[in-house]
DNA sequence: GCAAAACCTATGACTAGCGATAGGTTTTTC
DNA sequence: GAAAAACCTATCGCTAGTCATAGGTTTTGC
């Protein structure tokens, strides 16, 4: 069955048909036995494409290793790390390791490492301080790619894909070719595995905060006191903690620290820390009482 | 140019360098004068795979519509909103309305959404409580596609595909078909316009934070006070703050609201609302004292 | 247009919890 | 062994949370 290349005219959208032949993805995960095989078949394309290894960890808050339906880690049991260095499974920022794992929270997008420097599709001036002159060292590996995935409830995942038992540290070109369909079967598999092995997360009732409520809270959020947000909004600090307090009980939280945590994972606070603007004045008038 | 098909047998990674054809995709965004550009490209991806009219949203917790680099709405400028229907600018949240809002802060994938159900493409009981009974009015057409993006520092963003001038109210072939492709196209434009329009975010000066900081966190986050987490630790009060309080310098945050805040927009506690078992003892001896 | 629901604003008093500070000890790591 | 990390005790002032109450405005649904 041959497919007609595109042109670059708009006939891209066409070709997609050919982007996940078949119904099934190998690397999507349904149900729990389905861990096994799709971690092969990731481990396999990788392998295909460019001769990587795969380390996947799904929450890089974790210090859990991913296993399979029987437990079985997956690292050595699937993505053929050796058994002597299973001792990353007890830390998984490891290999994961601190350079990568901090760019994975700063970055969207999947981008190549090495031990000069963090090439992303696009600059991101977040990366530049990253310190990477123990690279070699902490990733096992003179390059890597590495998928960033971005979950729900603030879940962030890292897949890498580094060169197995070959010296390369130039990926700039495998980055090119592969890093879209590393990156597809890279989400496809950890959103799956952490569908299927997550405890039953939690979700308010039907939730929906007000205007006002996440103004507040938003101002909470960033370190501001009741009576510094009253200040901002010119309101008054009771109002503010009405607010806030009626926030809380929507997201069904019991203190302040809860309710931030909350709406930062449901996505109601966004990306607020970069916008909100400090208040001199009221900065004033707070030392001035 | 002809592409050879795959075969289901592994040669699935081969058949990638047509996913990309060429070095630039047409909907990323590298500066603010390609927003107009990549937003008419993902226009008419949309239009081409099944007459699709986008309504994009980049931060589902913000009211700013999506502009270009001139200041011009996209809605009515590119994606073909009537300009009568602008007023949903002012409420974003009515057009990518309540029931989508809502399934893009729980579900990583896409979804295809009518009155009658979300259809997602693995089973989310997330969803089930998402009252659709108001969907056509809310929602502005009859079924709809949409993907959620997940975003560093917590921001979500939703890119919806609804039919353009027709009644079509089940979208399930046309998302089997084009889900992968809608989800590509759609991230890579809003990674690129959160990039170029974001001001830059703040980033801790290196920040790593020790196991037992997080651990703390993790409970301040989940609304423990300092003297439950002790007795869960099995650690004094104050050594509990003094964690608390390290990760907050780290973090350069001001209080506990705010150092909850930066540590979930970084991934610090992760999904560990799903995790964290509730103590019956340690509760009982709290409600003793 | 009207009623109900949702949202907004405010008060005051009290107490629980947090933040800052100070100083010290113990454990771990290199 | 030295330095760093982790842990501990204590105090005090500030902030957040609670409670009960009151009233007004805006939005929604019929």
């Amino acid at each position: 069955m041959l497919v007609a290349a595109r042109s670059d005219n708009g006939d891209a959208a066409k070709t997609a048909t050919d982007f996940r032949m078949g119904r099934q993805v190998p690397t999507a995960i349904q149900t729990a036995a389905d861990i096994r095989p799709a971690a092969e078949a990731l481990r396999d394309i990788a392998r295909d494409l460019g001769n990587f290894r795969v380390a996947a960890c799904a929450n890089i808050a974790s210090r859990s290793p991913m296993t399979d339906a029987d437990g079985n880690v997956l690292a050595s049991g699937v993505f053929g790390w050796p058994a002597t260095k299973e001792q990353w499974w007890q830390k998984p920022l490891l290999a994961l390791s601190s350079p990568l794992t901090f760019a994975c929270r700063y970055e969207n997008e999947p981008f190549w490492a090495n031990a000069h420097g963090i090439h992303t599709r696009a600059p991101n001036p977040l990366l530049d301080q990253i310190d990477l002159s123990l690279f070699q060292g902490e990733v096992n590996a003179n390059a890597v790619i590495c998928v960033p995935v971005h979950m729900s409830f603030g879940q962030i995942a890292a897949i890498s894909f580094s060169p197995f038992n070959d010296k390369r540290d130039d990926l700039s070109k495998e980055f090119d070719l592969y890093s879209d369909q590393l990156e597809y079967h890279a989400r496809r598999f950890v959103h799956g595995y952490t569908r299927v092995s997550s405890q039953r997360p939690w979700i308010p009732k039907n939730c929906r905060l007000s205007k006002r409520e996440v103004e507040c809270l938003r101002w909470a959020a960033v370190g501001k006191t009741d009576v510094e947000i009253a200040l901002i909004l010119e309101r008054s600090c009771a109002t503010v903690r009405f607010h806030i307090h009626n926030a809380a009980i929507k997201l069904e939280a019991v203190n302040r620290s809860q309710t931030v945590f909350k709406a930062t994972q449901l996505g109601y606070l966004g990306n607020v820390a970069a916008v909100m603007v400090p208040h001199p004045q009221i900065e004033a008038q707070v030392a001035a009482k």
